[in-house]
RNA sequence: CGGGGCGUAGCUUAGCCCGGUAGAGCGCCUGCUUCGGGAGCAGGAGGUCGGAGGUUCAAAUCCUCUCGCCCCGACCA
C-alpha cells in the first residue's frame, strides 16, 4: 500500500500528523509508563544540537553549569505559598527508601526553585557573593493529566538558569538579557519567529513577580510558549533567608531570577517546520546537514560511487571556510539493498536539509545533485568549490525557513478585530494570534478562555505592539490598559 | 476524574452481528534478478486473539469482571 507509507496530512488531521510524524522519523518513542517518553537518537541529536547552542551562549553571558539533586524534601516547596499553590499537584512525591517509610516524603522536583535557593542562602553573606550565575541541565517532573510527545510528558529534560542579585534591577537586567538569549536561539537557530512579552497574572510562574516569554506560532495557528524567563523578586530569598550584607552593613533579601528552556522546543521544530512529507529541520540545528546517496547499477559503478561518495564527504567535513571547529556535517547512505529512491524518501522523512545524489553521470559531470529539503529545489553543483557552495546553500536554507515562518505567522495574525462576536468567530474556525485590548481584569481573561479556550499569550513588547494601540477590551468593551496577542495554545 | 472509542504477528488490520479452533498488507530472514524517486519473483520465520472467570461438545466471536491505550472535557513548560 503506498498510502501506508504517507503521513496523514497536516490538513486531515493535525494532531495525527504530529504524532506520526514524531514516531516515524525516530524522534521518539512512547515508554511503557503512560505519559512518559524515550528520545531517540534523532530526536536528541537535535536536542544535543540545541544545547550547545544555548550553552555556548550562556556561557557568554557569565553563567556557569551546576548540578543540584533531583529529590527535594517535601516541606521546602511549602516554603513559598504560590509555588506550592502552583507544583504541589502536579508533584511525584517518594513515601518510601531502602524499604523503609521515609520520615518526611521526597518531592521529584518539577523545577528547582527551593533547592537552589536554600544552597544560595548558604554560600552568600556579602554583596560581594552576588551576582549569582548558575545554570543546569536537568530532568524534571511534573504529573500532567493528558500528555503529548515533547509538549507535555511527565518527564521532560531543560535548562533552568538561577541567579541571585543585589538589586531588582540587576534581577530584571538579568531576566530581559535571558529573554533575549532565547530570542535569538529561537530565531537564528530554530528559524522559528517568536513574540517576547510578559505572562498577565494568571499565566505567571507560581512564585514570580513577573514572568516573561518567547511565543511562537505553530502551523495549526496555536501558540506555544517556547521559553519563559521570571522576576522572582525577593519571594524566594524571603521564604529561604538568602540575605545578604550590603555595602552599608545591612541585611538584605537577594533579588533572584530563572529561567528555561525544555526539550518542548523539538515539539515547536516539528510544529513550526514539518511538513506533509516529514521534518524539515533547520541546518544549524541539523545532527546532519548534508546526506550523500551514491547511486549504482553493478557492482562495478558500486565500488567507483562508494569511493567517490567517499571522497565528496572527506573533501567537506575537511573544509574550514566555517571555522575549524564547525565543520559540515554529512553522512554517506552506503546501505545495500535499498533503491536510492526509498532512501530519499526516508532522508526527507527525518529532515536532513541538504541531499546530495551521486550517480554515474554525475562523476562523469563532476557535479552532485542536489535536492533541498525545504523547498524540494533540485540543482547540479560542480565539485569544484562544492563545499562553500554547500555551505552557502544550507545557509540560504536557513534563512529562507525563518522567513517562511515570519510570512505564515503574519498572514495569521490579526490586527484591530472589530467585534468580539468576530473574535469568537476566528477562534471557532482558523485561529491564529488576535492583537487586541485588555481591561487589566483576570476574571475577564477567565471569561474569554472560558467561552473561546483563548488565553492572552502575552503583554507584547513595544515592537510587536500596533502602531495604533487598541482602545478598548477585546470582550467587556471597558477602556484597554494594555495591548495583549490572544491566541488558543498548547 | 466524567463522556466516547479501541485492544488479533514488529506495524496497519480482516474475521466478531450469525461460536466450529486465525487470514491479509507492510515490515523481517534467505536466494536470484534489480538499482537516477517508496523494486520484482520464489521460499521462510513470526500470533497462549490484552488478562481473568463464566456459558458451551466447542469461544477471537456470547456474558461478567479487570488491565491498558487513544480521542474529547477540568490542569499545564
Amino acid at each position: 500500500m503506498a498510502d501506508d507509507k504517507k503521513l496523514t496530512t497536516r490538513a486531515e488531521d493535525f494532531s495525527a500528523w504530529y504524532n506520526e510524524l514524531v514516531l516515524r522519523s525516530e524522534l521518539a518513542d512512547y515508554s511503557p509508563v503512560k505519559g512518559s517518553m524515550v528520545i531517540r537518537p534523532n530526536g536528541y541529536g537535535i536536542w544535543e544540537r540545541m544545547q550547545r547552542a544555548l550553552d555556548d551562549m550562556f556561557k557568554a553571558t557569565g553563567h556557569q553549569n551546576a548540578y543540584f539533586p533531583l529529590f527535594i524534601p517535601e516541606s521546602f516547596l511549602h516554603k513559598e505559598a504560590e509555588h506550592v499553590e502552583g507544583f504541589a499537584p502536579e508533584c511525584a512525591v517518594v513515601t518510601h527508601g531502602g524499604g523503609k517509610k521515609l520520615e518526611e516524603p521526597l518531592v521529584v522536583r518539577p523545577t528547582s526553585e527551593t533547592i537552589i535557593y536554600h544552597m544560595y542562602a548558604k554560600w552568600v553573606q556579602s554583596y560581594r557573593d552576588l551576582p549569582i550565575l548558575i545554570n543546569q541541565w536537568a530532568n524534571v517532573v511534573r504529573w500532567e493529566m493528558r500528555t503529548r510527545l515533547f509538549l507535555r510528558t511527565l518527564e521532560f529534560l531543560w535548562q533552568e538558569g538561577h541567579t541571585a542579585h543585589a538589586t531588582h534591577d540587576e534581577a530584571e537586567e538579568e531576566t530581559l538579557k535571558i529573554l533575549g538569549v532565547y530570542r535569538t536561539f529561537a530565531e537564528q537557530w530554530m528559524a522559528m519567529p517568536v513574540i517576547t512579552g510578559l505572562k498577565t497574572n494568571s499565566e505567571k510562574f507560581a512564585g514570580a513577580l513577573r514572568t516573561y516569554c518567547i511565543e511562537a506560532m505553530m502551523q495549526d495557528n496555536k501558540a506555544l510558549q517556547a521559553g519563559t524567563s521570571h522576576n522572582l523578586g525577593q519571594n524566594f530569598a524571603k521564604a529561604f533567608e538568602l540575605q545578604f550584607q550590603d555595602e552599608n552593613g545591612q541585611m538584605a533579601h537577594a533579588w533572584n531570577t530563572s529561567w528555561g528552556v525544555s526539550t518542548r522546543l523539538i515539539g515547536g521544530l516539528v510544529m513550526t517546520h514539518g511538513d506533509d512529507i516529514g521534518l524539515r529541520v533547520p541546518p544549524r540545528l541539523a545532527p546532519i546537514e548534508i546526506v550523500i546517496v551514491p547511486i549504482w547499477k553493478n557492482d562495478d559503478e558500486k565500488a567507483r560511487l562508494t569511493e567517490a561518495a567517499l571522497r565528496v564527504k572527506a573533501e567537506l567535513v575537511e573544509w574550514t571556510g566555517r571555522g575549524a571547529t564547525d565543520r559540515l556535517r554529512v553522512h554517506v547512505d552506503l546501505r545495500d539493498g535499498m533503491r536510492s529512491g526509498a532512501k530519499y524518501y526516508e532522508w526527507e522523512l527525518r529532515g536532513v536539509p541538504l541531499r546530495f545524489e551521486l550517480g554515474p553521470k554525475d562523476l562523469e559531470k563532476q557535479a552532485v545533485f542536489a535536492a533541498r529539503r525545504d523547498t524540494r529545489a533540485k540543482q547540479s553543483l560542480p565539485m569544484d568549490g562544492l563545499p562553500a557552495a554547500a555551505a552557502a546553500l544550507l545557509e540560504t536554507i536557513q534563512q529562507d525557513m525563518f522567513r517562511a515562518a515570519v510570512e505564515r505567522r503574519e498572514a495569521n495574525s490579526v490586527r484591530g478585530i472589530p467585534s468580539y462576536d468576530a473574535f469568537k468567530a476566528l477562534m471557532d474556525g482558523a485561529g491564529g494570534f488576535v492583537y487586541a485590548g485588555w481591561c487589566g481584569s483576570d476574571a475577564c481573561e477567565a471569561k474569554v478562555k472560558e467561552e473561546t479556550k483563548a488565553t492572552i499569550r502575552c503583554i507584547p513588547d513595544a515592537e510587536f505592539r500596533s502602531a495604533e494601540a487598541p482602545a478598548t477590551c477585546l470582550r467587556c468593551g471597558a477602556p484597554s490598559q494594555a495591548e495583549a496577542v490572544w491566541a488558543k495554545a498548547y
